[in-house]
DNA sequence: GTGCTTGTTGGCCA
DNA sequence: GTGGCCAACAAGCA
């Protein structure tokens, strides 16, 4: 599910909770998936008794940072959550690791386990950190850039090449949908075949579905919506993408849902032509 | 039972 | 070596 603002969302969901909080308790199922290349049980000698400082979301990742050195990455792969419960709260069935302060208790749950929990122990952000590509709302990410990314990607599907995190950190696909529908470029159009405005404008609706995503779904400055939906707009092509009969909301044809390098891509055809 | 699913990775092949 | 494609990972839902 959760792609660059939902991400944010997340990892504000766990800041509010836990600002200024320690950790009184670790608790985790060592085997569960979402481990794997971590050593569990080094995460809960770390963060027992360790205070929460700081935390940043990039892309697709998060980087909770506490005191001792000790940092917590998460990756929420599919169908990952982080969520802040009450005290007392009985643990379900897929929540893998749960922080627990005086407050509450700061779950991750993922019932199918492709998202992942990493941790490192020092000074200075870990290399898995520090490696993401440059931010789409940062000015590194600029159309030059992002038209020798094209250029080199010539041969694959446009939407293909969207979601290619080296580049577009953080879109996922109900994103790059939107930017293609937004942008008005076909998904099957091949990387190599877009001319320099139309590489201008999808530059630009990147950086644009970006912020528009990050003040939507994840609120702006302190405020934290109620959940990640609840302020996305009917025009949209997010709420109309997964329906059977669904319509474009600009021209108000039906919507085709084909699968476009490997995932099933949603465009609206009068508006976005090969 | 069947056929999906907002992600990532590694192996295969041109 | 480079780039593109696809299966696999796992569980829930319609």
């Amino acid at each position: 599910m959760p792609e660059f603002a939902e991400v944010e969302f997340f990892r504000k969901r766990w800041a509010q909770a836990t600002a200024g909080q320690r950790i009184r308790s670790v608790e985790l199922h060592p085997a569960a998936k979402i481990f794997r290349g971590t050593n569990p049980a080094a995460i809960k000698r770390a963060l027992t008794g360790a205070k929460y400082l700081s935390s940043e979301a990039q892309a697709k990742q998060m980087l909770f940072r506490f005191s001792g050195g000790s940092w917590l990455g998460v990756h929420l792969g599919m169908s990952g959550e982080l969520r802040a419960e009450p005290i007392g709260y009985t643990l379900l069935k897929h929540d893998h690791l749960v922080l627990a302060t005086a407050k509450h208790q700061l779950v991750f749950s993922d019932p199918r386990m492709f998202g992942r929990v990493q941790f490192h122990h020092g000074p200075t952000p870990p290399a898995w950190w520090t490696k993401i590509a440059p931010p789409i709302l940062s000015p590194e990410f600029n159309v030059e850039a992002v038209a020798a990314f094209l250029k080199r990607r010539a041969r694959a599907p446009i939407k293909a090449v969207l979601l290619m995190q080296e580049r577009f950190p953080g879109i996922g696909n109900w994103m790059a949908d939107e930017i293609l529908w937004r942008a008005a470029l076909h998904p099957k159009r091949l990387a190599g075949s877009l001319q320099p405005a139309e590489v201008k404008i999808l530059w630009r609706e990147c950086r644009h579905i970006c912020r528009l995503a990050l003040d939507t779904i994840a609120g702006r400055g302190n405020y934290l919506p109620p959940d990640l939906n609840a302020h996305i707009p009917r025009t949209w092509l997010f709420w109309h993408r997964w329906e059977d009969g669904g319509r474009c909301p600009r021209t108000g044809v039906l919507l085709v849902r084909e699968e476009v390098g490997g995932r099933t891509t949603c465009w609206s055809p009068r508006r976005q032509n090969l």
